[in-house]
DNA sequence: CCTACCGATCGGTAGG
DNA sequence: CCTACCGATCGGTAGG
């Protein structure tokens, strides 16, 4: 019976935390509050803190799951792609597709926790930050390999292509949200293609066309 | 004496707006909360209300604020260039360098209210997007003046351009809050001249070298 | 411009 | 997992 609860406790828990995952994309991690919360779910207030003790451990468990559907919905698609050149494009195809598709409603979850709490230290602005130096990190890696391959010029540092890849995407992000305007991931398409054509060698595999969006 | 208390009254109101402009880039315009902004003031909450009339009216009167301060710290500066490609570069360097300045404590005020407003509709997303629009609306007239002038290839539309020049910019702001990083504008500063650079044509006037920011 | 208050909601707790 | 409650704070109001 005591196995039972705990998978039942589970099963409830995780129930909580995706429905925290969307309310927080559009209301913020500040926003999602445990009374709204537990009124969505139809449970009482202290049933549900009961699994976190603590506000602040359920936005740390929010932003956990949204890392996790990050990684489901961008990264392992586009792992498909081979190393380098291929694979750093699919990267940003595939963050723009996961905009498009409006996995999260409220556009990207971290950019919207970044803007929210770059201005507020502690456990979660640390944890928000960590995650989207992982994503810096690993897209500077595969700009890495692409040099390495002699598939794109050498002569932007990989942390500066990876920055300027970064800027496009959350550029698309932040308008797609603030003007509602369905345009604008090809329209970072046709940035980040014209970058990456810029800097491609003959060896390059192929990219799309610039032409491909418009 | 009628008059006299308007004028008292206008100081009043000019400096619970001047602070509020400071709080509010920091704890966003929904965390700029009156009581706390009285208490900053050493004013009554009741007191300090009656000057809007509402919450609404205070925020919206902190955009304006804001608003004129970035018109003041970047645009009237830059306008400074010559139109086209140089008041272009101007005002990205003028844009970058008023966040180096810390012109507002907790970054680009409009960013940061872009991101708190986008999902929630009414004026005050209304007035922000409009302001916004405005600036990219600038943006892209330069890009255009640009062309005519055949300082820049006609290749990108002028709005994907602008997009593009925004985005960058947008970028900086967010790795400068997240991670206080002083050299962020440098890598802004380096990828903008790359793209202005690979669009220039022999007739430009000059920009400054990538090597300046490297 | 003030004091004194309002109903609502916040995160969190006691006790079961 | 619940009911019933807590002190604090929110935007806003009454009355002066």
């Amino acid at each position: 019976m005591g196995a039972r609860q705990t998978l039942k406790g589970q099963q409830t828990r995780a129930a909580i935390v995706d429905t925290a995952v969307t309310i927080a994309s559009i209301e913020g991690l500040e926003g999602l509050t445990i009374g709204r919360l537990a009124a969505e779910l139809a449970m009482s207030k202290s049933g549900l803190f009961g699994h976190f003790g603590s506000k602040e451990e359920l936005q740390l468990a929010t932003v956990e799951a949204a890392r996790q559907i990050f990684i489901h919905e961008v990264i392992t698609p586009a792992r498909q792609a081979a190393r380098g050149l291929a694979r750093l494009w699919a990267l940003c195809d595939a963050w723009l597709s996961y905009m498009e598709r409006e996995v999260f409603p409220g556009g990207c979850f971290f950019m919207a926790a970044s803007a929210e709490f770059d201005n507020r230290p502690g456990p979660i602005r640390d944890q928000v930050a960590a995650q989207m130096q992982e994503w810096l990190d690993y897209l500077t890696k595969n700009v890495q390999h692409a040099q390495s391959l002699v598939q794109l010029s050498g002569s932007p540092e990989p942390a500066q292509l990876a920055f300027e890849l970064h800027a496009l995407v959350l550029g698309a992000n932040w308008a797609m949200q603030l003007y509602n305007d369905r345009q604008t991931p090809a329209r970072a398409r046709r940035a980040i293609l014209a970058r990456l054509h810029g800097l491609a060698t003959p060896q390059a595999v192929p990219l799309p066309a610039l032409e491909d969006y418009g």
